[in-house]
DNA sequence: ATGAAAGCGCTAACAG
DNA sequence: CTGTTAGCGCTTTCAT
């Protein structure tokens, strides 16, 4: 590990200043061709490549975006991060991932990181914390959070999808194939200010307008994975049948594979016994063992508009997001 | 955005010398209690947070690892980087992800953060270019490819799982079940030394030990994703029965799901009429419509041993990578 | 059109 | 135990 040639060293070997090549190396105007091409030779022949911490930490200035997810594994996320990850590259940024697993303080950790200058800005693609205290962040750099809110700031933006509307109409799809015991699953607590409040209005609303009982039995909190699903399937399967659902929101397609997988293997069947609506219509989806109706999110779009407004943000330009973009889509298939 | 302070503004108010605070923040000694509380105070009040810039530029060590990977939308991929990051997050190390969909441009860009110093070292989930040049940049800072080579290096290291025994084995265990017509996918183009080759000399080498004739019309190359697999299914199913094979070997478990969904819609059986092996064991492959037979990678074991070998080439100490948890296993279920 | 010199925020001798 | 000072590699006035 040799130690790497510095603006000096291709200054001294070009014989010229570090003021030169360094605008060189940030294309200023002046410098004669002549010059041009002996800092060129010379830094082929030392192997030069500027080192971003002496730029950044100079011109205070960085480059890496950090983005916030709740993990990786989670095919919604994945699909996000990339998109955010094609779109940024070609502003010559790059993608710092940090993964919270539900963790608030994970959140802040990651916030902080903009403090200590790791990471110039923060695309949020999950969120724990209240919006109150993320926004006490942007004094420290730019933050994008992809989530529904009403909360309204100057210095904290958002990319937005009406999960509210999404959700009163996959509810209102599955009243109208008949459905009025309608359990619902979510990956917050239900309560008012948590993971899902739009989405949990959303569910409460339809059932009010179609006049049917609000049933706290049905609904089950803190669901992600394909585990947590199954989990959900025995609990139901566990019901007497005068008690059980006929119909459940899963709240996302990974949770809704888990309740159908377990349901099919109790007997229970889909969409017959129990019609099962998945969220997110992620790419196995459309495959699995009965396909699964659900929502989509409009992910591509959704990731690049978030880097886009991170990146204007960071270049103090302006970026109107567009909402025709953004949105969600009921997908029929088998499973409701 | 507001200016943050820096250490001078915490001497300053602590009434101390900026030495004494930067030995504070680096956990020296002989510290006494009381400036110690001062520069506690000090630092609250300032709100401050060290620069990792100015840090790292001034110690030349920084906490930034790349990760390399093909596309993050793989679920291989994303569990990997997700072992990756819960270990190295242990050691205060983050992940700069990069995704190369398969461009061999892509990754040289990557390694050259290195010299840049944007990333201290880099652990590559996938390789494109040979490892001839990708040694030349273990000179810029520690390297770790997890893939399977004959290739040695003293600065270039490996985590190795044993790719070619795994489909010596997929492609036995076909054999055992009664089939002589075996197809077989790659990510690669078959050659000597693309991706998989090691894959490719297993799948000949099984076929030749049963001594069952190699087919060229069989082999596909260059395929990744679900759609490439329906790709494949189509392909198949025009070929006269004569001259089908009646089971694949599909490379990943993406290619499998794709392969089984377009056989059935195409009425084409599975396994009856064509038998698939999948390879990765991805968490929906136990719940396709035909629950997939398929070859479990160790990618827990992989990525964490990968991270502790990175982190111990950063911080010169030494790490044994243990072989026994980085085994393959076929895990039957109903495809093949 | 080019260069000298100051300094971004921090660490690490060295001196006391 | 604490402070002074010289940089890390780069950008940016300010001269020339």
């Amino acid at each position: 590990m040799i130690p790497i040639a510095n603006i000096k060293d291709v200054a001294n070997k070009a014989g010229l200043s570090v003021t030169t090549v360094s605008r060189y190396l940030n294309d200023h105007p002046y410098i004669s061709d002549e010059k041009k091409k002996k800092i060129q030779k010379a830094m082929e022949e030392l192997d030069y490549a500027p080192s971003t911490l002496a730029t950044q930490l100079r011109s205070n200035r960085g480059k890496t975006i950090g983005v916030l997810v709740s993990r990786i594994t989670n095919p919604y996320f994945a699909y996000l991060v990339d998109a955010i990850e094609k779109k940024v590259k070609q502003g010559g940024y790059h993608l710092l991932i940090m993964q919270t697993y539900g963790d608030k303080q994970e959140e802040i950790n990651t916030l902080n990181m903009l403090k200590e200058k790791t990471i110039s800005g923060v695309i949020m693609c999950s969120v724990e914390n209240d919006f109150r205290t993320i926004e006490s962040y942007t004094k420290y750099g730019p933050i994008v959070a992809a989530a529904q809110t009403d909360f309204k700031s100057n210095s904290l933006h958002f990319i937005m999808t009406n999960q509210e509307q999404a959700t009163y109409d996959a509810i209102k799809f599955l009243i109208r194939k008949g459905h009025t015991r309608i359990a619902y699953s979510t990956g917050g607590d239900f309560t008012e200010n948590s993971h899902g409040a739009y989405r949990n209005r959303g569910y409460l609303k339809a059932l009010e307008d179609a006049g049917i009982q609000f049933n706290k039995e049905w609904v089950f909190t803190d669901n992600h994975t394909i585990e947590d699903g199954m989990a959900i399937a025995i609990r139901l399967s566990k019901l007497v049948e005068s008690r059980r659902p006929k119909a459940i929101f899963a709240g996302s397609d990974e949770v809704a594979i888990g309740i159908i997988q377990k349901l099919e293997e109790l007997n229970i069947h889909v969409p017959k016994d129990m019609a099962v609506m998945g969220f997110d219509n992620q790419p196995f989806s459309a495959l699995a063992k009965v396909p699964i109706t659900t929502v989509a999110q409009p992910v591509g779009a959704l990731g690049q508009q978030a880097a886009e407004l991170i990146a204007s943000m960071l270049e103090e330009t302006e970026y109107e997001v567009d909402q025709s973009q953004l949105k969600l889509k009921i997908i029929e298939r088998e499973s409701a």
